[in-house]
DNA sequence: CATACCGTCTGTAGTAGCTACAGACTCAAG
DNA sequence: CTTGAGTCTGTAGCTACTACAGACGGTATG
């Protein structure tokens, strides 16, 4: 059994946010040692998963349902596929989002550099009159 | 002079967005016609400037800068470029981030469509020793 | 034995950038 | 005169944390 603090350390996650997990539900409430939580090999392997999860960018709400479909088996596969399948489409189209931001800012920065402009590249992009 | 709504429509911005840029001071306070905000072509450029600076990703702090170099002319162009740099930094490290979501996801959902694995390639991934 | 210090506890408030009401008001058209 | 659309202020909610304040627990040192 370790504390809180052990299992940020194993986990990688800060410890408050290991509470934050508890308060909102994602995980089960911990067992306790008098007023100190303690945790498990199972505790730490659970929140290594949660971890990796937002590291791919689910939201808790998809977590909360992933560590469902783990918890259940096999069965739900074609559930996580859903799961990972919509995340992926999302994280798609933030990545068409910022490749779009990413070639303006270039060429602003590149006319700025420049110095092909009268003005400034940056506050006349923002200014157009078209969209 | 308009109102809210017009200005809202004409610059493809929320009513609730401009009086919430009101209240946080990123727009001055708007004159009034007796309880009601009356705007003009001026307030249509600034909210128009705001929204596409929002769509290149800037914060509101970073276009609260911008608001003030463009009020100042062409004397801080440098200014604008340092904040445009900086944020094209942070959105090629938010472009490196999501690249690598982009592949994960696909290589798990391509996983599960190939039936390659006896599990679910996404709890797999997840669950994985190694981070 | 007292003290210092580290770790932990609960509870609350703050962050960004909106969005969504409730409940009251104004104004023009029919 | 009523109806409906538009607007007003003020407050609370959203995501996923993070940052305290102030109290308590357990151990090492003087």
């Amino acid at each position: 059994m370790i504390a809180i603090g052990e299992l940020s350390r194993q986990a990688g996650c800060n410890i408050e946010t290991i509470r934050y997990y508890e308060r909102i539900g994602l995980t089960p409430r911990a067992s306790r040692r008098g007023r100190y939580r303690s945790y498990d090999a199972d505790d730490v392997r659970r929140l290594r998963f949660i971890r990796r999860a937002r590291e791919l960018g689910f939201t808790l709400e998809e977590i909360r349902a992933l560590i469902g479909i783990a918890a259940a088996g096999e069965v739900s596969c074609a559930d996580a596929r859903g799961i990972a399948a919509a995340h992926l489409a999302s994280v798609r189209a933030r990545l068409f989002d910022l490749r779009r931001m990413e070639e303006v800012l270039h060429e602003v920065v590149r006319a700025c550099d420049a110095g092909e402009h009268a003005g400034c590249p940056l506050i006349e992009t923002l200014s157009a009159d078209a969209s």
